[in-house]
DNA sequence: CTAAAATGTTAGAATAGTCTAACAAAAAAT
DNA sequence: ATTTTTTGTTAGACTATTCTAACATTTTAG
């Protein structure tokens, strides 16, 4: 049985890996905000589980155990935004913090009948996709918005920042995912884009927001 | 903030405060399962912290706070069970070990918002009273069944034993909460009871689950 | 290719929660 | 009224998780 800490630890270390080629105890560090010797003996522990395969001065790796360990929980995860999102009626801005709190709830079970509630869905409710039952995640490849020149129809699939500011500008602008998202111009002077939603509204977003909104063409 | 830990002492010094006059620090380490010295030390701790009244040698007592405190976290629980049941089709018996986790979770909105979709109920799936959003319980004043007469008319409200066997047990006999009950004949030897279910089904009831069915009359 | 900076590790200490062993007080039994 | 039993407390130790300070290695810059 794995602690809730141990989970966290596997959690972080799985998301450092999609994101980094590398991912060293600094970066664990960073994204945990724990210190680098405590995150240090934590990944030496995790390791001698045989979670984390670890060398000194090495970078860190999950162990196909591990990442099925991780791939799991970031599944509970995402199924409960998903429920808290659907069902509790959250904005999508409020579901991670409570989330980060019931993964870790031991009940196979309940989460299965989450999961059943929700008619086994695929994304939660960022457009992050729910790993499978055996912690499987199937990426999809998305394309970042700021990558997509001008004409160019497109659909909003999911969010590149979970950061709540993102989130709630994502909603003042009235965005929402699968809306359909026709470039209308590009800025040269700051790349600020001109897009048409769903064949309606116009609207002006930075480069910023661009980049952090990702699409399928 | 509290601790689990320290939130799981006040619970369960609650309820042993409500079915005892005294409540001994013997008394709480059986009901916890976690030995006398290292209840001695969390009762100085929540003493400290004013949720606990403690003098060397005296019984426990919950202040006024800690009993505030207690019946927000058996809200919770309560809620949860009820949700569990109602929406994730758990039965009666499965859901204990999973609110006693989900409890502990630090959301207010999370519980408003559970509250609010079972539409602000006033039992749990066992018919135990939910306290209120300042932690007051309405205590009912059921009866045992046990203690009824024949041809006496009452209602099953409450059970008196969450234990697994006992709820599995009353599930088989087709027992549930809110049938109607009339006591057909009760044996001189063994007090075994004969009920009439519902105007309908006739049962044997031993002394034992007799004095665990709570009814109003 | 050294020197400085960044990163990583070890050592030692702190807190929360648990335990066992030993001692103390209160309650029950004789 | 003692003695015995039960209950309660103290002391000291252990595990998990965290920290700071000091030292070591690797990487980067000059
Ligand atoms: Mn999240
Ligand atoms: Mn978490
Ligand atoms: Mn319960
Ligand atoms: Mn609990």
């Amino acid at each position: 049985m794995m602690t809730l800490t141990e989970e966290n630890y596997l959690k972080a270390l799985f998301h450092l890996s999609t994101e980094n080629e590398e991912v060293s105890v600094l970066d664990l560090s960073k994204s945990l905000a724990i210190k680098m010797p405590t995150v240090n003996s934590m990944v030496k522990k995790l390791s001698g589980k045989g979670l984390i395969s670890y060398e000194k001065y090495k970078p860190l790796m999950l162990t196909q155990s591990g990442k099925r360990a991780a791939g799991l929980i970031i599944r509970k995860h995402r199924l409960v935004e998903m429920f808290l999102v659907q069902h509790l009626g959250f904005g999508w801005d409020e579901v991670h913090e409570i989330a980060e709190q019931i993964e870790h709830i031991k009940s196979q079970r309940f989460f299965d009948r989450i999961d059943q509630l929700l008619d086994f869905p695929k994304v939660d409710p960022h457009g992050s996709p729910i790993p499978d039952t055996n912690g499987e995640i199937v990426f999809q490849n998305y394309i970042k918005l700021e990558e997509c020149v001008e004409n160019q129809n497109i659909v909003f699939m999911s969010v590149g920042s979970s950061q709540d500011s993102f989130l709630k500008l994502i909603d003042r602008l009235n965005l929402k995912l699968g809306d359909k998202i026709k470039v209308l111009e590009i800025q040269e002077f700051d790349k600020t884009m001109r897009v048409l939603v769903n064949e309606a509204i116009e609207q002006n977003l930075s480069q910023m927001v661009a980049a952090n909104i990702l699409v399928r063409i």
